[in-house]
RNA sequence: GGGGGAAUGUCCCGAGCGGCAAAGGGGGCGGACUGUAAAUCCGCUGGCUAAGCCUUCGUAGGUUCGAGUCCUACUUCCCCCA
């Protein structure tokens, strides 16, 4: 791989920018593009009413597919999550209804209007419902499940975890490296598609879709994968103490997905940078080489890049207003995340630990305590030492609200109301 | 069909002579140090109207003053034999 030379702008740009692990054929590949020829796809399950940012590399693949004059194709799962992909996974997949699938997937299709122009003759959104469920069972076996090998299909790695750890795996699962492949080869003859993409966990199953499709003679199939992120000290990416890092604003607000970015480690804002903006490489290159503490520039630069990207740029502005009010100034933003509590319920006075549950910011009124004992909570930026404090309308600052804040970095205003 | 094992704190792994809110990790959270970083160190990591009470060890019963621990049945998984 190093020593390829594409000539075509998208891979040049995307081995620039450290998206690629591997590809089936970087010649090939290269020529289409070059011509404007490439006609990629990614599939995504719809398995969650949002996507997260794991998902957002092949995203921002897509992305660059489109802005070096090619075609994207963002495939919904709304089949294939019907069964479940066993990959990179230690148990059986709980099964979706077909209600929550058609949900999430709802939800989804709107984040790639964020990344993608769907214009006539641009980007393609498609479903793999619309030809995989009406699939006749018999007819699938003759047409597609002769092409397959099951002494090949037990060699690959997907399988081979599950029966080496003695997991269960069943049949259901077994079949969707055929469903996988099969997605490619009627992408390829409804649109042209030629590449499918995704994280190098799926390579296996691309791979299977290629050979699949010269069996069943569609013009020459590519597979271009992108390294699984993990950061630098080896956690894996977009997963937080609260769960996923969801991209949709309903599942998580710009000013924490900011905060996300905004807490990068030194070690990974180059490449993050690269991977996850769009700026170019020699202004990436000057941020990177910052050193120290400076090295904080570049983090909310990558912050705020990278929400302007899926929030829109005046949500990012805000997030990265609020943020320096609140770390940098030592004030407290109006727009910090709040919630509302009766007046009358400040008047008779709310005990501490009670309203930093109500918030949210703990789980319980027993963590509430312990976290008092090690010094976690504020009020209004001072620390709470006795758990029988109570709140009253008379804490209330000048903006009109009592700032509550657990350890340094989580903060939600309650307002009288 | 026969025989043998296993299921533990709802994040994961994992110890547990009949006295157990249950060892130890990992992960996570808070604190200190910093730069909203990493590394390091310290603390926390069932719930409550909190020196007390309540709910937890696959499910349902039983023995016992007392059961994660013993007995019975069931469920699920694994291994060996057919």
């Amino acid at each position: 791989m190093s020593e390829f030379r594409p000539q075509s702008d998208f891979l040049q740009t995307l081995m620039a920018r450290g998206y690629v692990h591997q590809c089936s054929d970087f010649a090939s590949l290269d020529a289409l593009a070059a011509k404007g020829k490439a006609v990629a796809y990614v599939g995504y399950d719809c398995t969650a009413p949002s996507l997260h940012v794991g998902h957002l590399i092949s995203i921002m693949m897509l992305s660059w597919l489109q802005r070096t004059g090619n075609t994207p194709i963002a495939l919904m799962g709304g089949g294939t999550t019907r069964v479940g992909d066993p990959s990179g996974k230690d148990e059986t997949r709980k099964i979706l209804t077909i209600e929550q699938i058609d949900a999430n997937k709802a939800e989804i299709r709107k984040t790639f209007a964020k990344f993608l122009d769907f214009g006539p003759g641009k980007a393609v959104m498609t479903d793999n419902a619309e030809w995989l469920a009406p699939l006749n069972y018999i007819e699938f076996l003759r047409d597609v499940g002769r092409h397959f090998s099951v002494n090949r299909m037990l060699s690959m790695d997907s399988v081979k975890l599950r029966l080496e750890r003695e997991n269960e795996l069943s049949f259901i699962e077994f079949n969707y490296m055929l469903l996988q492949s099969y997605d490619f080869v009627e992408l390829s003859r409804r649109y042209g598609c030629n590449l499918q993409m995704g994280g190098s966990d799926q390579w296996g199953n691309i791979v299977n879709g290629i050979d699949l499709g010269r069996r069943m003679g569609t013009p020459q199939l590519h597979a271009l994968t992108c390294p699984l992120l993990t950061t630098a000290s080896g956690a894996k990416m977009g997963k937080t103490a609260a769960g996923a890092v969801w991209l949709d604003a309903g599942m998580l607000s710009a000013y924490d997905y900011w905060q996300f970015w905004r807490n990068t480690e030194d070690a990974d804002v180059g490449r993050f940078l690269r991977l996850f903006t769009f700026l170019p490489l020699d202004e990436i290159a000057r941020l990177e080489a910052l050193a120290g503490a400076e090295i904080n520039e570049a983090k909310k630069v990558l912050a705020t890049e990278a929400t302007a990207l899926m929030h829109g740029r005046e949500a990012a502005e805000a997030a990265a207003e609020t943020a320096r009010t609140t770390f940098e100034a030592g004030g407290t933003a109006a727009d910090l995340p709040g919630i509302d509590i009766p007046e009358a319920e400040l008047k008779a006075g709310l005990g501490v630990l009670n309203a930093f549950v109500r918030a949210g910011l703990v789980a319980s009124n027993g963590e509430a305590r312990r976290q008092v004992q090690s010094g976690g909570l504020r009020v209004n930026d001072v620390v709470v030492t006795d758990i029988g404090q109570m709140l009253t309308l008379a804490d209330a600052t000048q903006a009109g609200a009592i700032k509550l804040s657990f350890g340094k970095k989580k903060h939600v205003l309650v307002r009288p109301a």
